[in-house]
DNA sequence: GCTCTGTCTGGGATCGATCCCATAGACCGC
DNA sequence: GCGGTCTATGGGATCGATCCCAGACAGAGC
């Protein structure tokens, strides 16, 4: 059970050791000191050792802080993302985590809980810190625009509101939605309802548009009172849910556009007791861990948020190295995730 | 739609503005300049609007890193957590990033999977960083002991590795084991399966002595076989799950020791064809949400990540604010919440 | 008129690490 | 012997903000 941990010999010193204490201790100036320790420069091998083993003697850790503030270049990066008990975002601050650490940066994370004040919030306190570069699913254009007058790189993930003008990372969130609504419409089911957040965000925007061109290719006429737009929280959307399938004329089949309109619509068919797929299809964006527990599964577009999570760090990199390379969005596909929660519509 | 974003007039300068410029332009020094943007210390009132209109004019956001450096104090935590994948995990950092931000503070936030390698990495970096304090929830001895040593405030959370030498906030584990424990005794049940991952850590053995201390109380004799190391994913746990349930004398009911153990009880079940609560009771620590929306649900002992993370986050404070104050262990109590997942044992 | 108090401002040192530059010695070749 | 190259080291400036301290000035009190 080895640990990287350098404890230092004997009791704690009342101050941190600087570099100017190695130095000292070991006999030579800061800046060969500072020399043996980053590898730069020369240093006579029987010096560099000696400094480095004076430091591990006396648990010496470099002030970062010190070191950002010479350097005008700091090894930390910003994820500000929406809400992490939401095991979408979740999933993605775990996959930028992963590869942020595998390249030596730290991360700090915020949430924003949605709201723009605290996101403009945050994009100051990174802004302070003078992170090297920040990943966001933004809830405002502001903030991207802000930063980049900051000239910090952000990459957007998820959804894009700043189109064109930074860098970008998210699923294609159209032909998913089209694909799993033609799926919808090649069972029979031509009472569809959508359930939605909001539809002027990309996300939103896309996977309406996906929902639309299914219908139009199939050529089914779109009944607009089927779009419901349900709010964030589960409650709000849970009630929501209840309204849209307690209609006169309920849906035979509904695509919850996220992992928390689908929870949303899946508590309103338990209450209502409608048997899911008999009664009822239910199709989701985002595919959580639960789709796979319930009886029967619900079928999903699998997004995988850690991919996506690395796949906007590394385009942040790419950024870092190459600032004025021309802004790219990556589009990355999902799969569906076939369950038992679909079938065709009941016969009246 | 209000951001409280300042965006600085007209096309971003090539550098970044510093306090120095913002001095200039206003036609004051250095020191005038900081007493008129921090507040503190003499400015006439004229000079002070003036300098804050051009700071706001230029876009000047100041250097956190210059500052901390100067003052050998910082603004931000870390954090480390085992998993932000597990919605545990991800619950506790999101209350913790809740309160670090009402109290003006950024998070530092790594996910060591579990390793102790990256444990002790992430420690030096925050280390490295000179972050005011860190929360943790420990997967070695090691790291509170050494970022101890380094003279910074610790709080371990969900388990706790140096009793005593830190501050800890956890749940009353083995009493809520003890409670679930005791209703499945209550039903009838005499083979009852305990499913866990570690026995050393003191979420585990809390929780495991819970269970025995139900079964001492209400003189059931116990059955060692009957204790089940599973392991940490989810499909090594549903393995040995299922080979637990294929016994040829099974068990009645199983108490996962948490929700990723459940996960892997559950889907064994769903193999097998198990019926619960009617040939099988299941019963979990952590409530998660997946837990409420399967059918039966999942009676499990609920602990509220997010209080638990703002719990520590207030007591990380509270070190802070006195250092010497003597260490505290505060344990929170937790619920439970009963579903249908329970019934009395099958007739033979 | 002189001191004293209170208000207000600027100069310079400081935090810790890095890095440019000067310098010194060794060694080589011509 | 001298210039040139290479190795190795230390001095001092630097990053950006803060803060101690000295000092200027105004107004009050004697």
């Amino acid at each position: 059970m080895k640990s990287g941990l350098t404890v230092p010999d004997g009791f704690p010193p009342a101050r941190r050791p600087t570099i100017r204490e190695v130095a000292e201790t070991a006999g030579v100036s800061r800046s060969t000191a500072s020399r043996a320790l980053t590898g730069r420069g020369y240093v006579a091998p029987a010096v560099r050792d000696r400094v480095r083993e004076v430091a591990r003697s006396l648990g010496y850790v470099p002030d970062a802080t010190a070191r950002h503030l010479r350097q005008q270049a700091s090894q930390s990066i910003g994820v500000l993302v929406s809400d992490l008990n939401n095991p979408f975002y979740a999933g993605l601050a775990a996959g930028i985590s992963q590869q942020a650490r595998k390249r030596q940066y730290t991360m700090m994370l915020a949430d924003d809980g949605g709201s723009p004040e605290v996101e403009a919030e945050a994009a100051e306190a990174f802004v302070a810190l003078r992170v090297a570069g920040v990943i966001v699913t933004p809830v405002s254009a502001q903030i991207s625009t802000y930063l980049a007058r900051q000239r910090i790189p952000v990459v957007e993930v998820d959804r894009q509101f700043s189109l064109g003008a930074c860098d970008a990372v998210m699923v294609d969130n159209s032909s998913a939605a089209r694909q799993v609504t033609s799926q919808l419409l090649d069972l029979g089911h031509r009472r569809i309802a959508m359930v939605i957040d909001e539809m002027h965000w990309t996300t939103g925007r896309d996977r309406l548009a996906g929902y639309r061109a299914a219908f139009a290719a199939a050529g089914v006429p779109f009944d607009d009172s089927l779009v419901v737009s349900a709010g964030w929280d589960v409650d709000a959307a849970r009630i929501e849910a209840h309204k849209l399938l307690s209609r006169p004329e309920p849906p035979t089949a509904v695509f919850a556009a996220n992992n928390v309109l689908a929870e949303a619509v899946w508590r309103a068919a338990t209450e209502l007791n409608l048997t899911i797929p008999d009664q009822l299809s239910l199709v989701s964006f985002d595919d959580v861990s639960w789709m796979s527990l319930v009886q029967p599964g619900v079928t999903a577009v699998a997004q995988d948020p850690v991919a996506l999570g690395e796949a906007a760090i590394s385009q942040l990199f790419e950024r870092i190295q190459s600032p004025l390379a021309p802004v790219r969005t990556v589009l990355l596909s999902a799969t569906v995730a076939s369950r038992g929660s679909t079938a065709p519509p009941p016969a009246r």
